[in-house]
DNA sequence: TATTCACTATTCAAATTTGACTAGTTGAGT
DNA sequence: ACTCAACTAGTCAAATTTGAATAGTGAATA
């Protein structure tokens, strides 16, 4: 699964009514170029796809004032947010750097102690990929691709970094930064 | 621009001849689940195109003595090669880690001086990609998703591993390992 | 020997992605 | 006033990807 829909409900719900260009703007604004790469096309494609499975609705009304070429506004529907709720936890969990990122991007939607249980499974499912790339054998001289050294290095090495990353995500997470579900700003103790 | 291409016509360079089922076994068994993630339908709809684009041409002799369901084999042609060094090429130049893992299996099938001068033309690339993101600003409670300071920082040390992974290739290969197009086994000195 | 399972091999429809196209609005310069 | 470029907004056809369906063969087993 890519990261469209999930992106694509994530800005809607941000701002709360939103049309595909909106959406677009925002998502190709965030992105930088380098974690994001969705396409016009593909966000209209997404925004039909979840108007007919009542993920959004489109609202006629708004303002209807507002200048510039025709649009439709979208809202989020209680099915949708749920929907978002499971593509965010599955973003989280997934071991795909895209869906990471877009997990990270709108994680504080989630309480602190869920978001930390995602990234542990993440993590699990992380060594487990790195532990079976190091069984994988590999030839000096090659006799076939999957026995490449360089090519199994560079796996073993994006992995490492990954569980990393990851690491330090929840620790940073565990050490109170941020503000997740249901916590407020200038806390004491608790 | 996915890998597709590349590896399915890699696959029958490889070999000399193939068929679809054949050119899926030899990916799947490379990939280890991690560095490709190619369907059936998308070789078959790859070598479709490869075929009408006369880059490969079906094979009707070959063994017809051979058991089990009909198939197609597929040989490249001259402009199916030139296409396979063109894609090879900017696999190694691409900072899309699939498309880089695609070349380096491929790899020695180019000169080494090439195959350098690919991956020089990479790393500036993931230099350039680095430093824009050090640009970015950050916020410690994120008004949006592009200013998340674990977001940033997780691509940051992304690029990081990456240029150092190319790097350490690059090393690898000037200090004179592997085969590389034109070399032969057991050189003395030169 | 009939059944079932696993493997070989391909095809196809449906979903998704891409890139190009249309069209209205605004603003800057001439 | 006129033109041109840039931005806003959306549509559409074509390319690609996905996953399921089909179908033959061999081997095991009950």
């Amino acid at each position: 699964m890519s990261a469209v829909r999930l992106l694509v409900l994530g800005a809607i719900v941000r701002r709360g009514i939103a049309h595909g260009y909106r959406v677009f703007q925002d998502i190709t604004s965030w992105k930088a170029e380098t974690w994001t790469n969705v396409k016009r096309g593909s966000i209209y494609h997404a925004l039909e796809k979840l108007e007919s499975g009542e993920m959004i609705v489109a609202e006629d009304s708004g303002d209807l004032t507002k200048l510039g070429p025709s649009r439709t506004e979208y809202k989020v529907t209680e099915k949708g947010r749920a929907e978002f709720i499971s593509l965010l936890e599955s973003a989280l969990k997934s071991n795909d750097f895209q869906l990471l990122s877009a997990g990270i991007a709108f994680m504080e939607i989630l309480p602190r102690q869920r978001v930390l249980e995602l990234l542990e499974e993440r993590l699990a499912s992380l060594k487990d990929v790195e532990h079976f790339l190091h069984t994988l054998p590999t030839e000096q001289i090659p006799s076939e691709p999957s026995k490449h050294p360089e090519l199994i290095g560079v796996w073993i090495g994006y992995f490492e970094y990954m569980i990393e990353a990851t690491q330090k995500l929840m620790q940073s997470i565990e050490s109170g930064n941020y503000l997740f579900l249901g916590e407020k700003k200038e806390e004491g103790e608790i």
